[in-house]
DNA sequence: AATAAAGAACCTATCAATAGGTAGACAAGT
DNA sequence: ACTTGTCTACCTATTGATAGGTTCTTTATT
């Protein structure tokens, strides 16, 4: 992966985080980058296929950046906060809504290979988050129900902070899930 | 509000919904509604206008199709529980996403007029889910955490529920807050 | 070591399709 | 005469994508 693919995949997730993938073109990407379009076609093909690999990569960096529920827990950083924080950071220091996250309001007009992407995304999260909730919680509840709970929250007050432009919100909506799951 | 312009409202509200702000065109309208996009202009003299007439429309027959939570709670219905039955409807019965939900994640590109009516329609949601919590829940309780928790949580189950294209998602991520507030 | 072939990474120029929007004509109803 | 609602025709800008050429580096052959 060359620095200038890299560059590319970094512009086009900003811009599909700020406005979609119909908000960003291929001359979008290419006068950020500095080269022009038709160079942009030379590392990714098609849109299509710009957008599958910019999907993959976030899934990737996300996931990856989450660490190991059991390693947390035993470290003592309780791992559904952990998940938490990681959204809030998100929201902070990035811009705009989780990539996965817009691109799926869009389901219906994306191309198949997109929506897969992100099924792949949602299902990596509620594995995590179920393997998260094994670690704090008591074997007799439902974790597949608390990891899909945790992630529509998180998911959905990012939505609604994005549109307000103030983190308020987001610390209001996740404060009593927080509460609850720290007293484990 | 002529039946052209109901029809026009109608059919970009779905497309809307299907694919967001960048995914219709006066085109697609006219199409859908049997005329020629220089008519559609004649109704909605902008896109930017046509949006706005849409999302106000969508506000206000949303919030008037939920009722009035102490009405509800009168007549022995959980007004929370009457909530999050509007959103699984409109999963089940419309096309695609929450209106205002999947445009706020565009937030950064749209106009600050729309802008504004999905801050609105936010607002507007949770006062109605706040006095909705002032029937079913103690005192003691934040009704603004409890009502933009559940806002939150319903926009991001709608969201995975999109890309997942399956109502289970949805009825396992809303399973603990619906078991919670029957309590009540 | 010198040279030729191959490939990577970019460029200019262009394409057909579509975008939002406008001007002006037309027919029908008041 | 005036308004309403529609039309045809057109404008400029942008879209994703392609063709073909240029520059530079790497590799293989003599």
């Amino acid at each position: 992966m060359s620095d200038t693919e890299n560059f590319i995949l970094n512009t086009t997730e900003d811009m599909i985080r700020c406005g979609g993938y119909n908000g960003f073109s291929f001359r979008n990407i290419a006068d950020a980058v500095g080269i022009k379009s038709s160079s942009v076609h030379y590392h990714f093909e098609t849109k299509e296929k710009l957008g599958v690999a910019t999907a993959k990569r976030y899934t990737k960096n996300f996931i990856a950046s989450l660490g190991d529920p059991a390693e947390l827990k035993a470290s003592g950083t309780n791992p559904v906060v952990h998940y938490i924080s990681a959204f809030r950071n998100a929201i902070l220091s990035d811009k705009g809504m989780c990539l996965c996250g817009i691109l799926s309001t869009e389901t219906n007009i994306l191309p198949e290979t997109i929506v897969a992407e992100l099924n792949n995304f949602f299902d990596k999260n509620v594995e995590w988050l179920e393997q998260a909730y094994q670690q704090i919680s008591s074997a007799e509840d439902d974790h597949t129900q608390q990891a899909l709970q945790t992630l529509s929250l998180l998911e959905g007050a990012m939505l609604i902070c994005t549109s307000k432009k103030d983190i308020k919100f987001f610390d209001l909506s996740t404060h009593l899930i927080l509460e609850n799951v720290n007293k484990s």
